[in-house]
RNA sequence: GGGCACGUGGUGUAACUUGGAUAGCACGGCAGCUUGCGGAGCUGUUGGUUGCGGGUUCAAAUCCCGCCGUGCCCGCCA
């Protein structure tokens, strides 16, 4: 618990607080004890639409009102009379039933800046996380084919959930789950014994194309029976066919984190499905929840062992009325169904079953860090026993996730049903059509909507631009420069967008620098830099001095943007919603555009030093929000 | 048959969990702003019965009920 204390109270909530802490003392004061219930107070309290109308306000007057059948305007003013000022908030008013606090702007900007300046890079981190350990499972990319837009928009939601969790300071284990005994790998192993041809590009794309062949000549009968009786190879998993079939998806996974890491994503741990059939997981867990399971022996689930929907419908209403009463846990042929293996690697994430399983190194990463793997032969290592699961998986699968969660309850577990989070996103579509690995319609004829050409298009399109920039004084740069510049275009675009809304895909969108964008962001960080940079500061910070010159022009309003990166990422996080920090991110970058615009920084005369903190101040906040986010900065654009 | 998600100016969206002052932002359209710290920007303007109907409330985009539309799901596929 120590070591928490490194985490500061975020400058916006400590001054919200003392506007609670004012009004609750003025309330009890003029009327007492009367009903009031927990975190209304805190509650009642916003930023007000009209600067003029004061720093925050509190709407508790129209709840006081209702209780007491008076007018909310009349309270209003009563409380606004008894209200004391308080070390950062100097005087109140009251406006329509509304009381509105006024902060000390020369207090708070020192405050604020002081507490950029002390905490730098550790500026907007929270403590709420305690140090759990929690594991995010994504992508979970078919090793069949490349990563796709869509496949990219789970990746990327994966990552920076992650990035916002460690900035909350839990602990998490960024987990990959690979099913390589499913019918994608059967077929595209099918493809890739049957052709001729070598591997003449990047493996996934090249095996994506063998696989969408694959898939069409599955249309013939004879060949959808070696499919499938490849699949059942695959699930004998000392078998040759198991062995090809590992070694392929293998390559392929290599291919794909390529792309992960010319995405900058970046994980701790690959699961793969053969190895939790090799490891007897699912006996294990079929052990611990036998009490749940039933194993028919006539009817349409005649030997195969299932779970009974009336069991879990009292905790999922949800599931009431479906088509089906049973969800099979595994075959009549023995085999586990999705359903069975998923709840198995569920109860080895929460430490209920011991997997045994070895590991060893996949491969290095470029951030330094090494991804393990699930491997036959390897050594023990501590990955699991968590107290929070995280699921990145499209929502189409909220059937699924519904009653493996549920099941938890059901064996006694009910702490894991409450901490394993479906974070269930939209599916990406392309214009007027599903997106399909299988049928291949995003590749050919100059529509390759896969993630590796994406960046490829972007990174071009930046290029074209960054050439034409002036500002670029060292053209060896350019090169990492657009580069930096396409993923911000991409990652942004992905991740303003609400998780549970669908996309459609366009390039028009994702190649969009100007506005709403990444760009836009990063825009505003090398235009604070290059004040910096004249000033003669460059990577030194300025002190914080002639506090007196700000005023409650763009200026204070910056601060107060600045003041709030803590409680954005702390709600992103809470919420598993990475927009609510691009909203942040657009804010932050349009007050500053304007405080640019109105208040001259190196001309501003006795404003010039505390102006120049507030630039500085700002410098530190982007990076720190942007970097969450997965965004690199540049100093020129 | 049942369930889940979504529906906000021409377009893309925010705010909905926790009801609060004039529904925020961007793109597009129109009109401006650089011998100023960077025009990937800024300013002004145009455009909204928040899908429809009811209800609760001093107050509804937000909560409740009923519709409509779109997508997804209810498989011994994963």
């Amino acid at each position: 618990m120590q070591e928490l204390k490194e985490f500061a109270d975020s400058p916006s909530a400590l001054v919200k607080d003392e506007f609670v802490q004012a009004l609750d003392s003025a309330i009890k004061e003029l009327y007492g004890e009367v009903g009031r219930e927990e975190g209304q107070l805190w509650q009642s309290v916003s930023v007000p639409n009209e600067i003029t109308l004061g720093d925050l306000s509190s709407s508790v007057a129209f709840k006081l009102a209702k209780a007491a059948k008076t007018s909310p305007v009349g309270i209003a003013k009563e409380i606004a009379k008894k209200l004391k000022p308080s070390e950062h908030i100097v005087r109140f008013e009251d406006a329509n039933g509304y009381v509105n606090a006024f902060i000390d702007e020369k207090k708070y900007a020192e405050l604020v800046l002081h507490g950029i300046m002390k905490r730098k890079k550790g500026y907007g981190r929270s403590g709420i996380g305690k140090r759990r350990k929690v594991i995010v499972e994504s992508p979970s990319a078919n090793p069949a084919h490349p990563w796709h837009v869509g496949t990219l928009r789970n990746a990327i939601l994966g990552n920076v959930v992650s990035n916002l969790l460690e900035a909350c300071s839990y602990e998490v284990e960024r987990e990959d789950y690979i099913d390589d005994l499913g019918l994608q790998v059967a077929t595209a192993l099918w493809g890739f014994t049957h052709t001729g041809a070598k591997p003449d590009k990047k493996f996934d794309q090249w095996l994506g194309e063998i696989y969408v062949d694959a898939n069409k000549q599955m249309e013939r009968p004879e060949v959808k029976k070696e499919v499938y009786d490849l699949l059942k190879k695959l699930e004998e998993v000392n078998s040759k066919e198991a062995e090809a079939g590992r070694d392929m998806a293998e390559r392929c996974v290599m291919a794909h984190q390529e792309t992960a890491f010319n995405y900058g994503i970046y994980r701790d741990v690959m699961v793969w499905e053969s190895d939790i059939v090799r490891s007897h997981l699912l006996s294990k867990a079929l052990d611990i929840s036998s009490e749940i399971l039933e194993k028919p022996s006539e009817g349409k689930y005649a030997g195969a062992i299932v779970v009974k929907l009336d069991k879990i419908t009292p905790y999922a209403k949800q599931l009431e009325g479906s088509r089906e009463d049973a969800k099979v846990v595994v075959r009549s042929n023995g085999a586990a169904t999705y359903m069975g293996k998923d709840f198995a690697l569920h109860a080895w994430k929460f430490g209920l079953i011991d997997a045994g399983f070895t590991y060893s190194k996949f491969m290095d990463q470029p951030n330094g860090k090494p991804i393990y793997t699930t491997s036959p032969k390897g050594m023990a290592m501590k990955f699991g026993s968590v107290k929070r699961a995280i699921n990145v998986i499209d929502a189409s699968q909220a059937y699924e996730q519904q009653i493996m969660s549920v099941m938890f309850t059901l064996i006694g577990h009910k702490e894991i049903t409450s901490n394993l989070v479906h974070l269930a996103y939209g599916r990406v579509n392309i214009e007027g059509e599903k997106l399909s690995a299988r049928s291949g319609n995003w590749l050919g004829d100059g529509r390759n909507y896969t993630a590796d050409d994406l960046l490829g298009e972007a990174t071009k399109r930046a290029m074209e631009i960054a050439q034409k920039s002036e500002k670029i004084t060292n053209k060896q740069n350019l090169e990492s420069i657009s580069r930096a510049i396409a993923l911000s275009a991409i990652k942004f675009e992905y991740l303003r967008i609400a998780p549970e809304k669908e996309i459609i895909f366009s390039w028009q969108n994702a190649l969009n620098f100007e506005g709403n964008s990444g760009p836009y962001v990063m825009y505003t960080y090398a235009r604070a830099r290059k004040i910096l940079a004249k000033a003669g500061f460059g990577d030194a910070l300025p002190s914080v001095s002639d506090i007196g010159r700000i005023s409650r022009g763009y200026d204070f309003e910056l601060v107060k943007r600045l003041a709030g990166a803590q409680e954005a990422v702390e709600k992103a996080c809470d919420e598993a919603r990475p927009n609510v920090l691009t909203d942040y991110l657009l804010e932050l970058s349009s007050t500053f555009s304007k405080f640019y615009e109105s208040m001259p920084v190196i001309k501003g005369e006795g404003a010039k030093n505390v102006r120049l903190s507030i630039v500085y101040a700002l410098t530190v906040v982007l990076e720190n929000t942007l970097s969450l986010l997965g965004i690199s900065t540049v100093s020129e654009m």
